[in-house]
DNA sequence: TGGGAATATTCCTTGACACGAATATTCGTG
DNA sequence: CACGAATATTCGTGTCAAGGAATATTCCCA
């Protein structure tokens, strides 16, 4: 989950599946398209492929990438669980504050 | 979204997240729950607050930190996007070879 | 079999960022 | 109004990761 973050968590890698999400590619297609230079290419695509989200097939010199359901799908169950968020009045700040005053005033951190 | 990601993509902020999702708290409880120091934890809800993902009350000397829906609906939808991937028998790779083999074999690249 | 196409890897440099320590700020209360 | 509690901010430092340039690797084909 995290590795599936951070490896999102990058413009280019970003835009990269946003690509591949139109069907798998070589890696010269991604680099025109991108406008990155062909090793920054690959080394995304190393990136992303260490994390799951895409495999690789050769084909004689080329190499086509696709993208992988597994990490997607996690992170897809992982933000299911904050539905509620948005969806119920969930977390209204009103009227926890004093719930919170009431129970346990002194919160008794260690000291440093 | 590439803030949101960011923000997600750091392993304190994400526990952060999650523990907000239990209601919401102010800084020291989080400061116990998560075992880092004040300052740190300060820093980590700044980053997550300029993304928009957590939202400060201010109750006297005290701020509680509660979630924000919005960056979350929106990479609940973007995930959304990537549903079929999982779903259908997606992006097979076999068969998209040869497609691929017969249009435009010389893919012009710029020379470097 | 040698050359060229497609891709990967290595090395280097630089910038972003997380942490630690110290300090500043805000506010309630004696 | 001084003090302490709760939180924020600043500054310095080390680490890691992204980009650039050059090179290595793999494979087809004449």
């Amino acid at each position: 989950m995290m590795e599936t973050l951070k490896a999102l968590a990058e413009p280019n890698r970003l835009q990269i599946v946003e690509l591949l999400l139109k069907g798998p590619r070589p890696v010269g297609e991604l680099v025109d398209e991108l406008g990155l230079r062909q090793p920054q290419v690959s080394k995304h695509l190393r990136v992303l492929s260490e994390a799951g989200l895409v495999a690789v097939r050769v084909d004689a010199q080329r190499r086509i990438y696709a993208l992988q359901p597994a990490p997607l799908k996690e992170l897809g169950t992982w933000v299911e669980k904050y539905r509620r968020v948005w969806e119920e009045n969930f977390q209204r700040m009103d009227g926890l504050l004093e719930e919170m005053k009431r129970k346990e005033k002194k919160h008794g951190r260690k000291k440093r």
